[in-house]
RNA sequence: GCUCCCAUCGUCUAGCGGCCUAGGACGCCGCCCUUUCAAGGCGGUAGCGCGGGUUCGAAUCCCGUUGGGAGCACCA
């Protein structure tokens, strides 16, 4: 081991000492059983769905407890490092209204940048040091896989520990030789020479947990060779965690077999260790079975998908929570985002991701709201991700909400045929001369489906066409199209159809979907009769004349 | 290879030794309602991975096994 003035010798002269570090962030004022948390994402550009989840968790449980919650940059993986991240990352948890109590911008236990914390971190690595729980290691990225292919031919534990521990108990002149050199080093951890046989905790969500002790000396301070002096995660997550005062640390299951690791860690510094709690990963179903959510592989990983999809926030956190927490999927949306997630309710095996459940959720959800609250929202949503939306909606406002009010104000069940607002412009747009586009004839594709021959149709619509009444009475309006469908040989009602399907070309039912498709496209609409007021009868002549057109092939 | 985690309908789950002939929700299927599409109402489909124990009694506890997930980096 080198004596202490070579070791202060490779830190900068000012460095403070730990003591100084404690005082500046001091223990916090918060009630005994606080929660203090945080969600520590690094800045890659990517945000995951499982950010959002995680740190919803976090947020959830600081705040039903009167503690903190802080989200903090991990940033010490410089090559990764992508710009906007941080902006991308604030934007989203903006975007799911999971707002940080403390982050760079806000907060006295900061900077909560890891990039920024170098002297912080210097500071505890010297300090072990000092005190031999720390060693330099010099190996090269050669030697270091050397020793793991060897030790994968014996069969053997991976990992940096035993007599494969080379630099571990190194001659002291061999250490200042190599710094002569000017050899870049790594500061590993000395983990203890009398492991416990297991190393146990109490997890959270799932009860005591034990494992192996940990053997392997880690690196906790990365090359020297770096211009900045960045720890690894393990060595912040220690520090950084007992500085900022966080004594609940919630994070995805991948962590479990660290926890031996991080407990010799903060043992070794003199830290009170923090309640663990590991979140099982949401999945995704594979042939095989499932696996976590990958954002290479999945798209509903990113966040990304389901912003540019337009789920309405709500109806996300709802799924969330639910997925978080069974018993919140029972309770009515409302009360669900504002009852607290319970760590012990959560479960401890990974649940899938499964957006039809998502959509039915969503359809709910827009089903509460009000015909203007739906437009303002699609409307939002389209600046951002559909601008033509936009120009027409604000062109053809009074329609558009008219449209929207149809069988939504004022019934006892509205319509659910909306499950994100990108939905609008299939479900809706039909209704705006902008964005329909007009039967091509009775062979249009998309009558074919009904299978009514085209000549039926054509004929059947024009004269629809010719003798059409724009009646404001339901009734009356929708008589003309049954008496009409009667001397075109359909059946009067369904029933009848089946009873004697031979006698008929088809029912009420094929006969107002034809009228249907004409109006709007679609064999999926709301009321005919509501939308035919919403066009104006003009509309609907051109419309029905477009399908009773003769083909042009 | 080593280490750890997990395990109830297709999916999310309730269940924490007798209230279980296993409950709910989504999906799916059928029926009803409806002048038409949805919505809605009603009903149905479908599960404790397997094998041993413990116990008067096990989905619930223990062991094993299988299956799945994850970790074993100067990534987090």
């Amino acid at each position: 081991m080198l004596d202490r003035a070579e070791i202060d010798a490779l830190f900068p002269v000012d460095l403070p000492e730990p003591a100084q570090w404690e005082e500046r962030y001091p223990p916090r004022q918060v009630p005994e059983n606080a929660h203090v948390t945080r969600f520590g994402p690094s800045p890659t550009g990517y945000v995951h769905i499982g950010n959002i989840y995680v740190s919803m968790i976090n947020q959830s449980i600081a705040h039903r407890s009167e503690g903190a919650y802080l989200v903090r940059i991990e940033d010490t993986d410089q090559t990764r490092v992508v710009d906007g991240a941080v902006e991308r990352l604030r934007r989203a948890f903006e975007f799911f209204g999971v707002r940080a109590d403390e982050d760079d911008n806000n907060g006295v236990y900061g900077p909560y940048h890891q990039s920024q914390r170098e002297a912080i971190y210097l500071s505890y690595a010297r300090q072990l040091l000092r005190e031999g729980k720390a060693y330099l290691c010099f190996a090269t990225e050669e030697e270091l896989t050397d020793i793991r292919k060897r030790q994968e031919a014996a069969k053997l534990p991976t990992g940096y520990y035993g007599r494969w521990a080379i630099w571990r108990d190194a001659d002291p002149a061999a250490v200042q030789a190599k710094l002569h050199e000017g050899a870049p080093y790594v500061v590993r951890f000395r983990s203890p020479d009398m492991p416990k046989p297991r190393a146990e905790f109490i997890d959270a969500i799932r009860g005591p947990l034990s494992a192996e002790d940990n053997r392997n000396d880690a690196v906790i301070l990365k090359s020297s060779a770096n211009p900045l002096r960045l720890p690894t995660y393990h060595f912040a997550h220690v520090v950084d965690d007992h500085l900022m005062r966080v004594n609940l640390v919630i994070r995805g299951d991948e962590w479990i077999s660290s926890v031996p690791l991080h407990m010799q860690l903060f043992d070794a510094l003199g830290f009170t260790l923090p309640t663990y709690a590991h979140i099982a990963p949401l999945m995704k179903k594979i042939p095989g079975g499932k696996r976590k959510l990958s954002k290479r592989k999945d798209f509903e990983a990113s966040v990304g998908f389901y912003i540019e999809a337009g789920y309405p926030v709500h109806a996300i956190l709802y799924y969330l929570r639910g997925l978080a927490n069974g018993r919140l999927a029972e309770l009515p949306l409302e009360e669900a985002l504002e009852a607290p997630i319970q760590l012990d309710q959560c479960g401890s095996a990974g649940p899938l991701v499964d957006l039809a459940k998502l959509e039915d959720i969503s359809a709910d959800y827009i089903g509460t709201l009000t015909s203007r609250q739906v437009f303002d929202a699609v409307r939002t949503w389209a600046a951002e991700h559909d601008p033509k939306l936009v120009v027409v909606l604000d062109a053809e406002r009074d329609l558009a909400l008219r449209a929207l009010a149809i069988e939504r104000e004022g019934v006892d069940n509205p319509r659910k045929d909306l499950r994100k607002w990108s939905d609008f412009r299939q479900t809706y747009g039909f209704f705006f001369p902008q964005l329909f586009t007009s039967l091509s004839g009775a062979s249009d594709d998309r009558l074919t489906s009904l299978n009514v021959a085209p000549v039926v149709a054509a004929t059947f619509i024009r004269d629809l066409a010719d003798d059409y009444e724009h009646l404001t009475d339901p009734q009356e309006w929708f008589s003309q199209i049954r008496e009409l469908a009667a001397k075109h040989g359909f059946a009067s009602t369904a029933k009848e159809y089946k009873k004697n399907p031979d006698a008929y070309t088809g029912s009420i039912r094929e006969a107002s979907q034809l009228v249907r498709v004409a109006l709007t496209g679609s064999t999926r609409s709301p009321d005919l009769h509501a939308i035919a007021q919403a066009l104006g009868d003009k509309e609907v002549l051109r419309r029905l004349r477009a399908l009773a057109a003769p083909d042009e092939n």
